[in-house]
DNA sequence: GACAATTAAATCGTGCACGATGTTTAGCGC
DNA sequence: GCGCTAAACATCGTGCACGATTTAATTGTC
């Protein structure tokens, strides 16, 4: 495949063309690096991001988590029982409205957050990109996902 | 944060400045772009890049495909008798070498690609990028990867 | 040739992740 | 107020995905 060309139907099939394959596989390199430090906080990769959530905005419903993190009430649930069962957070029903359940941190879920102060920073130099490369890069994935999702 | 600083440490524990977070979000989109594509074929988006790599090159280990997709035998095992039981593959002990297995694939699974042979087109197309820059983010990425991995 | 060390898959337990469905509460029309 | 629709979570079943362990076969060493 010449520069000018568009890519053949053939190399379509090729697995290494594939941007979704670039994107799953970095996304497990991801979780396996996160690991080791993730450990230490005794939080999985998906329950450090709930926390993430949570330390920028505390108090959250539910839905609110999800539209976050793009993931729904049969994901985050068992996920926030777990977290709630670690004692990380509270899990209690909306006064106002019941349908609603108030996530919110507890004194050890804020206290985490000191524990974790280091994690993106880690993160960060073991991608061997420069800071603003990297924003860049993320930014340019995020708009991809927009356009996945339109 | 201004274009010449350092992201100060307030807005690296900020999820919308994660890049895993970015790599992660995407993952979830592009299955869910695969699914009603996939659907068609009754395959999975995990099951769909197996046959991609067995499309690309017949007769392979499971340990071969693990280093192909990055994934364990504890993961593809699983994954192989579902296909085998699907008729799209065989699963057979190598002679030579008892401890292998070699996944080779059946009538039904060679036939299985002309049916498969549009969706790396449609997916390309929900990215809404060009091709070249397509190539480019993929080879961002995947270098990305090799970093994390390292 | 015996036997220890290594390798390749498989098995098991835990935890996402989703779609389909169920349950409870809220809000609306009348 | 009564009933109907919609909303918010929860539950259930299926399928990854991994680490730790197990099983079986091969390779090396003596």
């Amino acid at each position: 495949m010449t520069k000018a060309d568009s890519p053949s139907h053939e190399d379509l099939m090729k697995l290494d063309n594939f941007l979704c394959f670039a994107i799953y596989s970095t996304n497990h390199a991801f979780t396996r690096v996160y690991k080791p430090l993730l450990d230490e906080l005794d939080l999985t990769y998906p329950q450090y991001l709930v926390m993430v959530v949570l330390w920028e905005k505390d108090d959250q419903t539910v839905g609110s988590l999800g539209e976050r993190l793009f993931l729904e009430s049969s994901t985050l649930t068992p996920m926030l029982k777990r977290l709630e069962g670690m004692g990380y957070i509270s899990r209690v029903r909306d006064q106002a409205d019941e349908r609603q359940v108030r996530v919110k941190l507890t004194d050890s879920g804020r206290a985490l957050r000191k524990k974790a102060d280091n994690v993106p920073h880690d993160i960060a130099s073991a991608t061997g990109m420069e800071p603003a490369e990297l924003v860049r890069l993320k930014q340019e994935i995020a708009s991809l996902r927009t356009s996945l999702l339109r």
